[in-house]
DNA sequence: AGGATATGTAAACCACCGTTTACTTAAGGG
DNA sequence: CCCTTAAGTAAACGGTGGTTTACATATCCT
């Protein structure tokens, strides 16, 4: 029988370079910079410590590429103004812990001062300006922190520290709160 | 002249013990858990790295008693009802950085699997139980978690991933809308 | 087909860290 | 005053981690 030796390359640098990407985004939103080795990524994804290396050039490069590839602001500023609270909140809901969620791994990095030099670039570059800019005025910067800080300790007390009513599908009086809370920072 | 040997003895456990947890303290807020080595924070304390050991057992159980000197509710479930709001911001952005604040020591240390249980322990036991007793009722744990997310939020783009509109004294609009947000879990 | 090149591997290197051990020195009671 | 004990020190140990080096092998073009 003949092997499908375009759809599965024994060797294939994009293929292993885009498989480290992912091992390393799993590791680093589970157990940090600091604490997850390359080692163990490279096990993961079926390669070697040395490519680490020669793909991206250090792990601090890695961590720079795993989290520009989850950062996107466009998940906020594409959804409609009218019901915004309701809409965050389904996806703060929505989302799964350690599944393709940035913060997480922000947050789990931050203690490695050149990590978080490189988060917090990222994240002004990429989130915090289009999400101003969406907001747009003179206060749009403002409310493009009380944003993140709102969003941002949800995810903390559901993934990092969970309390019941935010790890535990939340109640629909929380779930109005915050509704309201996201939505009065447009009207 | 008499040097005052009361005041400053030469060899003092009880002292020593104290500036090595002050030390700790302060370089855990700094530079997380892992990023912090023993050598450092006694070096800091004026110390040797084996009297963690003997006065703590571990880094561990040096991590845990700087948080748990540094967490406390009753700076909040001390303040009246009526101006909840602002009395929590007034808090909040009183708070110099790094400054016995155990918020960013808990975020910094969240990478590594044990200092995060203790961390998590200790926040229900002295944070968030006594929190959801002030709040009372059937929402308090809602209601405490909601307080949590929040402060913690800001306490992020303030100390962590300094935001323009947080780190450097924020404007009043941006006070009110705080302010009336943690009241409004109260009203 | 065959050699040049890209891809992957294994092992070593070097530095650091938490902890333990053996030792030195100051403090304090009889 | 001496000697027991507490307090502090220095160095070594075992383990780990990122990175580099030297080497093996699959892939691709002529």
């Amino acid at each position: 029988m003949a092997e499908s030796a375009v759809l599965k390359p024994v060797r294939d640098a994009q293929r292993t370079r885009a498989a480290i990407l992912a091992a390393a985004q799993e590791a680093f939103s589970r157990t940090g910079y600091l604490d997850t080795g390359l080692r163990e990524i490279t096990a993961a994804a079926g390669a070697n410590p040395a490519l680490v290396s020669r793909y991206f050039g250090s792990k601090e490069k890695l961590y720079e590429a795993a989290l520009a590839d989850l950062l996107d602001a466009r998940t906020i500023t594409t959804l409609r103004r009218e019901a915004f609270g309701e809409a965050v909140v389904a996806i703060l809901t929505a989302t799964v812990p350690g599944q393709r969620n940035p913060l997480p791994m922000m947050l789990l990095a931050s203690a490695d001062p050149t990590a978080r030099a490189i988060s917090h670039r990222l994240l002004m570059d990429v989130f915090i300006e289009p999400l101003t800019a969406w907001y747009g005025g003179a206060r749009g910067a403002a409310k493009a922190a009380c944003f993140s800080a709102l969003a941002s300790g949800f995810t903390v007390y559901r993934d990092l520290y969970p309390l019941e009513a935010f790890a535990g599908g939340i109640d629909d009086e929380t779930r109005r709160w915050l509704a309201a809370t996201f939505q009065s920072l447009i009207d």
